[in-house]
DNA sequence: CTGCCATTTTACCGGC
DNA sequence: GCCGGTAAAATGGCAG
């Protein structure tokens, strides 16, 4: 590698690290978070709710309404192809 | 480590590695058969159906229709005590 | 809509059936295996092995293979990462 | 039953409430971090460098400290395992 | 029965 | 805009 290569290499190199560090601190404050989330479910399963039907509590308000109306559709669809009587 | 202890160290080395063994070969025969699976769900992706509601249909054919009723029924209570009017 | 309209008795019906149907028997033969890996895990367990630290053996037997290669492909990522720099 | 019963409307569905609503604020700051991380990824690949190999970097990053590691554990797992023996 | 670990499912990102 | 593969979340199963 050139002199000039290796010079830019070095900039460059360091312009790498910091974008990386960058992202490694963001990480860190996303798991933190992350964290927290697990801990106030863990809390409210302390408290007797049923965390999993809390995650889809979470999961469907997140959704749009029709979104959800057309899962259920398609749900209910194959599920009468199939001679099921009903899906949650 | 004795002679005695040594020898039986051996022994045991080999039963140890042959059940290690054993369950190696049942891995990769799962392993296989999840392949085959994947496989199943990408042709029919490729005719044309949606995978991930075959998944759910596949998952609530294996449940218990009371657990499945439960859940819905807990699902719903949920909802209705945060005011939202239906859960897919 | 590709599969399954309003008619849910037709030709799409028998198809999604049979795709349900090869799913449901791998399944089947997944949790055969499944349970023949219990097995072996119990019976080195009444032979006196600690059954906790076998599956610490598989596993890491399972990641080692890895382990090196991936130690190698990292000098590959630096060496790539740096050559990005020339660009800048 | 331990929380919520068939009147859902009392201080257990404000609980709930309270519990779903803590969630969602974290769930959403999450999001903003990483929408974050997106944007650092965009500005590094807009100065020229390529992201997936920048994403292989942050990985790697990740699990270095942990290999050294594990490679000592095994030869402890395995130095364990031998020691299993003399049971037999 | 509770917590941990493996598997499975979902969501995301980059390329075509 | 879809599609494939990859990382995160969620579910389920197992041992203690």
């Amino acid at each position: 590698m050139s002199q000039i290569g290796h010079n830019s290499g070095g900039i460059a190199a360091d312009h790498l690290k910091s974008f990386i560090e960058r992202i490694e601190r963001l990480e860190e404050e996303k798991a933190a978070i992350a964290n927290d989330i697990k801990e106030v479910y863990a809390e409210a399963k302390g408290t007797g709710f049923d965390t999993k039907i809390m995650r889809r509590i979470v999961k469907a308000r997140k959704m749009e309404p029709n979104t959800r109306a057309e899962m259920a559709e398609l749900l209910d669809i194959y599920a009468r192809a199939l001679g099921m009587s009903d899906i949650v």
